[in-house]
Order: C-alpha cells, then structure tokens, then sequence
DNA sequence: AAAGCGGGGGG
DNA sequence: CCCCCAGCTTT
C-alpha cells in the first residue's frame, strides 16, 4: 500500500516534471488530473479566495509595486502579521520611486516589529534599483531574480501575480500542498527540486498568478500544517496523502538533527557573607539582558570575557562536582562551575548579590541552576 | 517549547 | 550546492 503510493507519488513527480519540460511524452491521464486540479483550484478561489489587502479586485491590472511590496513584507510572515505594515508602506511611499527617495532610516523604522530586518535594507535597495530604470519592474523571472531582496520565490510570485506570466511559486503552502498531493516520502526540506518541477507542472498558462494564490490560500485555510480540513478542500479527490487516510502525517518530517553540544564555565566568586558576584549579559543574542555568573566562553559562541580584566584572579577556584545542563532550542549546553572566595570589590560591570536575593535577580533558568548547584556544593 | 518561514551569505 | 542564520508567530 505504502508502496503504491509512493510509486504513484514519483510517476506524478516524473509526469509533472516531463510536461513542463518540452512536452513530447504523452501521459494524458495525469495531464487530464492536471487540468482538473488547475480547473477545481480557480473554480475554489473564485468563490472563496481571501480578500487580502494588497490583491487587486477581480479583473482589475495589479500593480507590481504592490504586489512587490507585499510579497517582500510577507517573507517569513503571515497574512495578519504583514496587513498592518503593507497599510503604512503604501500609504507613506505610494510608488516605487517614492519609496526610493525615503531616508533608509525611515524604511527601517516602518519595518521595526517585522523581523528579519535585512528585508527592509534589501526593500529599500530594491527600490532604487527599480527606480533607476524608470521606475518599472521587469515582468521576467530571471531580471527579477537579480533585484535585492528577490530570490526564487519571489520573483516567480511577482512574475505570475503582478504579470500574468506562467510561474510556479512555492512558499511554505505550496510545498505542503504539493507533498500531500503526492504522498511524498521525504521531507520538503531535502526534495526542493521535485517540489519546485512538480509546481511548475501544475502551472496553467493563464491565470498562473491565481493560480498561485488559490493554492496559497488552499494552504492557510485549508491544507493547514496539522489540522488539514480535506472534507472542504476541492484538491482532496486528487490528493494521494487525503487518500492515504493520514493527510497530516505530510509533509514528512526531517529527522530532528542532533544537537550540538557546548560546554563553557562559570565563576561562583563568594564574599564572606555568602554574597556572589554576577553581571548581565548583553542586550542582544542568547538569553539577552539576563543576569549570569561570569564565566568564559561557551564553544562555539562569539567573542566573551570569562573574568573582569580588572579583578584579580582568585588562586583557588575549586571545580566542583557534577556539572550544569540545559537544553535550549539549538544547542545543548553544559557548565562546569568553579567556586572560589573573593575578597575584593565588585569588578567593572559586575555586582553582588545575596544569597537571599537570588530569586528576584535576573537569572535565567540555566544561571539559576548553576547558582543552586554552587550553593548546594557548600563552598567553603 | 518547538516548528515554520524566504533570502543571503558562507563553507 | 547545502547549511545556517535571523526574529517573530503560531501551535
């Protein structure tokens, strides 16, 4: 069973991959499944498509300025996330040589909540480079390609949508949609190419930029990453994950690669009375602004400093036994912890803090162990 | 807590 | 070419 499915996957792969290339080899069944997807797809958008800011009317010409813009804010973010700054970027800079002659700080500063901030220096890039050339985007993918900030996808999203041209998309939607359709066996993430011929294959000649866009929406309402509603969704008959009865076990999952592992150490600096020294860390990066131990760097990480340049080095750190261990999202870490008295003042940038303010200090929760696992050592 | 998400830059 | 990163959302 599994394996039909799969053999049926890759023969819609290879047929998909076939008819997009010069189109000689005859597989008419698959082409007629083709032609209904494109025909139920658009029936499907027609009737139930998203009423998305930045999409122009039913038969009314898009502008690809707009239709640039929105697809740069909607790199990496949603629909509801992008609305409100695709608003204020039209409304402030209504054409691309507007937007061109902006300050970049501006620019930066209406993209401040956004992310991914390169976005919005490559936006601005972008801009210019349009501008210079008359203010007019190229309706090719491969001259959109070249602009700042424009990659595969979104020069083939600008191609189909704003210019009508037959260009195949794929964002994170699609993807989804086209490995359920096919039952792929492996993950997205390592089948770009099948991915990408079989979007490609699927692209009609006209309406290529609705159809694009229905699938998208396809894919945020309906072809949901979890919970994919296939009663209401128009590709189901056609799709072979819906068939398999376990369409959200699609797309495969990559397995989850093991995690490096780091290793550093910390200080636990102790006055007479009980009082250790901690500084915060940098307001930027990992665990950014919370209060830690002085310690060196971790392996792997930037530039830090493992003990204030200015102290002077206690002669008796003592390792103490066992270690500290966190797990965080891409790394595992472990600390070994050192202990040693410290009759000095408080270094630069470095402060005490009492034993029974530990817990309103700024900790975070790997700090907050290492300080437990040295008080519990006893030191001294 | 963990996965998802396009482009770009580096190995 | 593949891998990793960046910041915020969504689950």
């Amino acid at each position: 069973m599994a394996d039909s499915l799969e053999r049926d996957a890759r023969k819609w792969i290879k047929v998909f991959r076939e008819e997009s290339g010069d189109g000689t080899s005859g597989a008419p069944a698959l082409a007629e499944r083709r032609d209904a997807i494109v025909r139920r797809t658009l029936t499907w958008w027609d009737r139930a498509r998203r009423a998305l800011a930045w999409r122009a009317a039913p038969g009314e010409t898009p502008d690809p300025y707009r239709v640039w813009l929105s697809e740069v804010l909607l790199q990496q973010t949603t629909a509801s996330a992008a609305t409100p700054y695709y608003r204020t970027f039209v409304e402030r800079w209504p054409t691309v040589e507007r937007l061109a002659a902006a300050p970049m700080e501006e620019v930066i500063s209406a993209f401040a909540g956004l992310g991914y901030y390169s976005r919005a220096r490559n936006l601005h890039a972008c801009a210019k480079a349009v501008a210079a050339r008359g203010g007019r985007f190229p309706s090719e993918e491969a001259e959109l390609r070249a602009l700042p900030g424009v990659g595969a996808y979104t020069a083939a999203a600008i191609a189909a949508i704003a210019f009508d041209r037959r260009a195949a998309p794929v964002d994170g939607n699609i993807a989804r949609i086209v490995a359920r359709l096919t039952a792929l066996e492996t993950p997205i993430a390592s089948s770009r190419k099948a991915i990408a011929a079989a979007a490609r294959a699927l692209a009609p000649d006209r309406r290529a930029g609705d159809f694009a866009q229905a699938l998208m929406d396809i894919g945020a309402t309906l072809c949901r990453p979890l919970t994919p509603d296939c009663p209401a969704c128009p590709l189901s008959r056609d799709c072979l994950a819906f068939r398999s009865g376990a369409p959200e076990t699609f797309p495969r999952k990559a397995a989850a690669k093991p995690k490096p592992k780091r290793i550093g150490a910390v200080f636990f600096a102790h006055r007479a009375d009980g009082a250790f020294l901690a500084r915060r860390r940098p307001p930027k990066g990992l665990l950014a602004s919370t209060v830690e131990l002085p310690g060196t760097v971790w392996t792997g990480e930037g530039p830090g400093t493992a003990w204030a340049e200015d102290a002077p080095i206690p002669a008796r750190w003592r390792r103490l036994p066992g270690a500290v261990d966190q797990v965080f999202t891409h790394f595992a870490l472990s600390l070994a912890v050192y202990a040693a008295p410290y009759a000095g003042g408080a270094p630069d940038s470095h402060f005490w803090v009492s034993r029974d303010a530990v817990a309103e200090a700024g900790f975070s929760n790997v700090m907050r162990k290492a300080v437990a696992h040295a008080i519990a050592a006893r030191p001294e």
